[in-house]
DNA sequence: GAGTAAGTGGAGGGTCTCGTCCACTTATGA
DNA sequence: TCATAAGTGGACGAGACCCTCCACTTACTC
């Protein structure tokens, strides 16, 4: 086996972040993670992968060659989003105000929700080759437990409240996500308001007014089924 | 023209119930919705045809004949469900307690949405396939809101509550849709609970007991990825 | 400026589904 | 029992998408 000198540098970490990529590789991934954030928000993650090669101005094999799954690209799209829940997450966890701290936490994450269809998706669904996601996952309970139990001695949640209720809240209202954000997100305030209102341990007798009503009404329901439309026939 | 003795009987109503069908043909249709319920239901609106004519033990084209559009399928495989939403609708018109009315009228169309993954679908694409759709949607309309202000009227819903609230509490029920149904079912029962305590006019002091909690934690909100797995490699 | 390996695009084979066509089967009525 | 038209099943062409392969291009090093 004869020794032949790398010209590489010694690879310095071989993590997510591939510095060592060359100048127009790490520039393509860049425009692949850009376009693949609009398809997946505008046409849901499971778009063609040449729409989003398409729309980057990229061949599919480059698209492949950086993203070997869909899920990769899923994942790495949108893992600022992620950043940015789990950055609300420790301001929750720092404010003094167990209740409010809550509150502001669930409203950010909502937001986020309803705003970014494709994120909806990604969050609901575990997003499961994301590495990390089981630690994560398992730090996120726990310390969402805390949080709640931490509400709940200040006497700011009722006695029956369970931290499942997260879960149902944040279930409730990955379903307004399929409406556009500018009915979504007035309803998921509302959603949040009513939920709130009802999570108090001892609601006052005249209840805190609600935020405007979303612009819903039956027909607002209208979400389009999820056709198998092959060819149109003539 | 030569004047042919027609058989058959003058096609007594052409209308949506063709009973002029030959037994066997009417016996296949039967199967046929009958097995795209349980297609539907278990992997959703958008499952192969080719699978529902399996299941129902029949050709392709015998399926395509019968309903020459997915969404005719659908339609026609939902029409039961979608009459006992209607009926829940007269009884809740009916009931001399407004509010208690509509309590049990949202609490059977949720139930129903919940437990049938393929209705809620249906039910929040609004059908369009549907003849009578959109006759439906506006009487629909015009008696939940009758309802609404009745329930209003009798002291029984807060003065800012908007009939868009009840679309709102839909679309937050059909996020749980996607659970199956042994965690669905108590979530949506414990959403409808806490949504209702505070659409209330005057909440009590202390708020009525909740149904018991779902089992539901973070990593219950696993739902998997829609994505387009086509072939595994290697 | 030249050598080289990393990077690239698009063609193409494979798979899945749609929806139609047509030769065969079967219920029905005389 | 038989004639007949309604009904049926499976093959099949078309279209969409997945993902790989390979000849070509380009950034980087000396």
């Amino acid at each position: 086996m004869p020794d032949q000198p790398s010209h590489k540098p010694p690879s310095p970490a071989a993590g997510e972040a591939p510095a060592e990529l060359r100048a127009d590789a790490r520039r393509n991934r860049e425009r692949v993670l850009d376009a693949a954030r609009e398809v997946f928000a505008a046409r849901g993650v499971d778009a063609p992968m040449s729409a989003v090669a398409r729309r980057a101005g990229v061949g599919v094999a480059t698209l492949y060659r950086r993203f070997p799954t869909r899920s990769a690209l899923v994942t790495a799209a949108f893992e600022d989003q992620l950043a940015v829940c789990a950055s609300a997450f420790e301001e929750a966890m720092a404010d003094p105000n167990p209740g409010h701290g809550l509150y502001t936490l669930l409203e950010k994450v909502c937001t986020t929700l309803v705003t970014d269809h494709g994120f909806e998706t990604v969050f609901m669904a575990g997003f499961p080759e994301a590495l990390h996601y089981d630690r994560e996952r398992a730090c996120a309970e726990e310390r969402l437990a805390h949080l709640v139990q931490r509400a709940r001695d200040a006497g700011q949640l009722r006695e029956d409240f369970a931290p499942a209720d997260i879960s149902l809240l944040l279930l409730a209202v990955s379903g307004l996500a399929a409406q556009p954000p500018e009915t979504a997100l007035p309803a998921a305030r509302r959603l949040l308001t009513y939920l709130f209102q009802s999570f108090q341990a001892h609601p006052p007798s005249r209840p805190a007014p609600l935020p405007p009503a979303p612009p819903l009404d039956l027909s607002g329901l209208h979400r389009p089924l999820p056709v198998r439309t092959a060819t149109v026939r003539p």
